[in-house]
DNA sequence: TATATTAATCGTAATATTGCAATATAACAA
DNA sequence: TTGTTATATTGCAATATTACGATTAATATA
């Protein structure tokens, strides 16, 4: 099928699994680790640092934009794209909070 | 194409993609949930808690043991899986160390 | 031994994802 | 206006993923 039964579980999950899936992928983690390191906003210079075609990576800042990871503002002919800092924040706490669970010590395998 | 270009990114981005894929179902997030929550080692009530076949299932517990985060072994007819501690804490700093990078304050856009 | 139970695997269908070339769009520059 | 640059979108091909029924393998029980 190829496609998630998304409705026999909770929102939670969901959210959860929309968010890992986006970060699922080499090249998105990579434009996100770019616009890290960098002080300044990156405009289009993803496609050169990044070995993928225009199209591809266009469509991997969509997907980022989408969950609302970064956020892309018009300059001139350029884009700029910024991590979203109070979504980052927001997802990095939805994320802890599922990392942290308790570990039972329930060693029986 | 479907195929992701793995050969030019980092190992590091690599694994950090590949670890997110893999929760990035929300079959396979309520199956470590599920996991966190018993007390004893689950069996085979996973088919029957969350709402997908026999085979799904199945599957996505290979998923799961692929990147080492569950751990299975056989009691009978049954096979009881655990979260593998030692591979979730390790992966847990590997995601943390990606989540906790400092948001450059280059508020541009 | 014969039968039931459990879980993995196989085969298959439907859908999603990845990647790129080509094209469209939008803004600037001359 | 015309040309240039930067990005988005479209269309498509190749591959991956999700899901399930059917089968298989292994163990347990009658």
């Amino acid at each position: 099928m190829g496609i998630t039964k998304s409705e026999i579980f909770t929102t939670e999950q969901n959210q959860l699994a929309l968010l890992a899936k986006t970060l699922g992928h080499p090249a998105r983690i990579a434009i996100l680790q770019h616009l890290f390191s960098m002080n300044d906003c990156v405009c289009g210079h993803l496609v050169e640092e990044i070995g993928l075609a225009q199209a591809t990576i266009s469509q991997h800042l969509t997907a980022l934009k989408n969950i609302g990871l970064i956020k892309g503002s018009v300059a001139g002919t350029r884009v700029c794209y910024c991590i979203d800092t109070e979504k980052w924040t927001e997802m990095k706490h939805t994320m802890s909070a599922f990392l942290n669970q308790d570990v039972n010590s329930n060693d029986c395998c």
